[in-house]
DNA sequence: CTGAAAGCGCTTACAG
DNA sequence: CTGAAAGCGCTTACAG
């Protein structure tokens, strides 16, 4: 049996072989490039450039001592260098929210897989809803050179990337609007979403029903409150304001938002939850009511039909909304966009028992 | 209201704004470089890189002038040829699975905030659980010349990384070890947390234990596999052979892997699942099942304690593992490590009911 | 305090 | 079919 480190609980096993074989010093000084290669092939530089890049014009004997050269000296192309002269860096850059939020992983994927499919890497980095931190990296990226940026906004003002964007470097927003510029944005339909979540509920005769989003400077919590207030108006209910609550959606705080919208001799009889975090927490909360309370909630979840009562939730693709995102970027890379557009890809309400609870009074 | 497109749902907003200011052709050819600010503030170019750089020995003056052509040019430095200078690129890579598993999705992040606090950008692919795949990213990714790379393995082969990590690049393998060459690798301990997992269903009065598990190929399936063995022969069990079943995780493969245990003569009474993919559809066909069947699953799944009855699980630190690993790629940068280790990390059984039901016979 | 020259590892445009 | 020269946009090492 191996120690275990008391504090940590790991097990470390130390090797025996060394790593005393690894090159010290810079990382590319002890790296073969095309010259050494030529030399060790006996043949100019342009001749290696011909064979790593597949192109015309080499004997197959030329062709075969480079290629013995290459394998020889363990060479591969450099291709930060390869960029710089080529122009386009063959890569894109993701900015969004939080990778590890289950709503952004299959989004960044979908992004991933039309970037591999056109032969581009794919930088990503969270801005943990810090329009700073959102800003920071997007010009880190572009300082890469990326050729291209997804962005979903954490800020509301986006005329930092002004310049870049004009130097060339394509833009796509999703998930909310770029602030104070005029770019490519594509967006699920938060309020028609949440009017239609709203009105099931409604439909199923609530009147009292609560609504708890996030930050209200958050394009998408803004536009489901909207969504929200317009169902309510077209059922003729007068929204008091203790139903409604919009701030930070960590645990805390929504439990609070709902556990106060549930008290009181009037109580709300439904909840409306914002979005897949806020609609988590309201699960755990009316899960210790005594009434049944109803629940409709944006963002589809996991194993959402297997809870009692199942989930019923206003469901948008996030997938689907990072391949057309990444999609149109491409677009605007051929060259073939012209003016900005504002796509908004419909939402669907999933009923699962949740929302067609009726009133509890 | 906007048209909407019959085919996909979609409203589509034409922008009346142009997109005729932004510059054609090549990406780079139309921004300004460091020369082009030299030119403008009338200085040597060295004294451009100085301001851009914050470095010492300007004066105000002079600074101020550069700082003026700077923002009338809407200069940014060029990192690409910064790197191809300085040798390090200050990008690591990390090639897992698929961004859009759960399981990936906090580990990736938590390498993000760790190669953040070192000042170095995170590119990301998915190998989508092919070998092939995950080699040409890995070496796409040296190619840019990352100066590190954490690799969770499709394939068992990891020699073609030899000349990589000899030229210098940090590498560390995460979640199954490297094969056939000797690197760090930071685990779970897969054995350990199933062997764990199944002697609980033991200790539960269960006999006939079913396994449920990924691809053999697949380390931690496996450990699993190996770890279930242990247990079972620890209580003095010989295993059937219908009580196993390894194989690809989509839920078709897994469905009817559980249903086959569940049916005949002697059912198993309970599953030990060997994954969060499996996990999710076998608790769909317990649910389905006339008699309340024992689940404890590998890797803990979010709203876990909702579920009736709660899922008893083997949960493993996801963020944990991509924490540590990047960690040491920094340290192997930092040129502070000599001899490659294997870090295993230890699992946590949470009981919530799921895995405390007594067999139904 | 300031800047001209050389070079990072490639590709481009050209000549032989 | 092959290769020498120039250049991508920076930094390094050096001189003034």
């Amino acid at each position: 049996m191996h120690p275990v480190d008391d504090r940590t609980g790991r097990r470390i096993v130390p090797d025996t072989s060394r790593r005393a074989d690894r090159l010290p010093g810079s990382r590319y000084g002890t790296r073969p490039t095309m010259k050494d290669v030529a030399a060790r092939a006996g043949v100019g530089l342009k001749t290696v450039s011909r064979v790593v890049n597949g192109e015309p014009g080499v004997t197959p004997d030329t062709e075969r001592r480079v290629q013995e050269a290459i394998d020889a000296l363990g060479f591969r192309r450099n291709d930060s260098a390869r960029v710089l002269r080529k122009g386009r860096t063959a890569s894109i850059g993701l900015v969004l929210e939080d990778l590890a939020d289950p709503f952004y992983g299959p989004l960044s994927r979908a992004v991933e897989e039309v970037a591999r499919a056109h032969g581009a890497l794919l930088i990503n980095g969270s801005s943990a809803e810090d329009p700073d931190r959102e800003q920071e990296l997007a010009l880190a990226l572009c300082a890469r050179r990326v050729d291209g940026l997804v962005v979903i906004p954490a800020g509301d003002d986006h005329r930092y990337l002004e310049p870049e964007i004009r130097a060339g470097v394509a833009t796509v927003f999703v998930d909310r609007p770029a602030g104070k510029i005029d770019a490519d944005v594509v967006l699920s339909d938060s309020y028609g979403g949440a009017r239609d979540g709203v009105a099931h509920l409604i439909a199923h005769g609530h009147r009292r029903i609560g609504f708890i989003g996030d930050m209200p400077r958050i394009h998408t919590a803004a536009e489901r409150l909207r969504g929200y207030r317009a169902a309510m108006e077209d059922a003729g209910i007068v929204v008091e304001g203790a139903w409604t609550s919009l701030g930070v959606t960590d645990p805390e705080r929504v439990r609070r938002a709902a556990e106060e919208m549930l008290s009181g001799p009037e109580p709300v009889t439904a909840i409306f939850a914002g979005n897949n975090r806020v609609t988590v927490t309201v699960i755990r909360v009316l899960a210790e009511q005594a009434r049944p309370v109803a629940l409709v909630g944006f963002d589809d979840i996991e194993l959402a039909d297997l809870l009692h009562p199942g989930l019923t939730v206003v469901a948008q693709d996030s997938a689907l909304l990072g391949r057309t995102a990444a999609e149109r970027l491409f677009r605007q890379l051929d060259g073939t966009l012209l003016a900005p557009e504002r796509i908004e890809l419909p939402t669907r309400l999933i009923t699962r028992g949740s929302g067609e609870l009726p009133p509890a009074d």
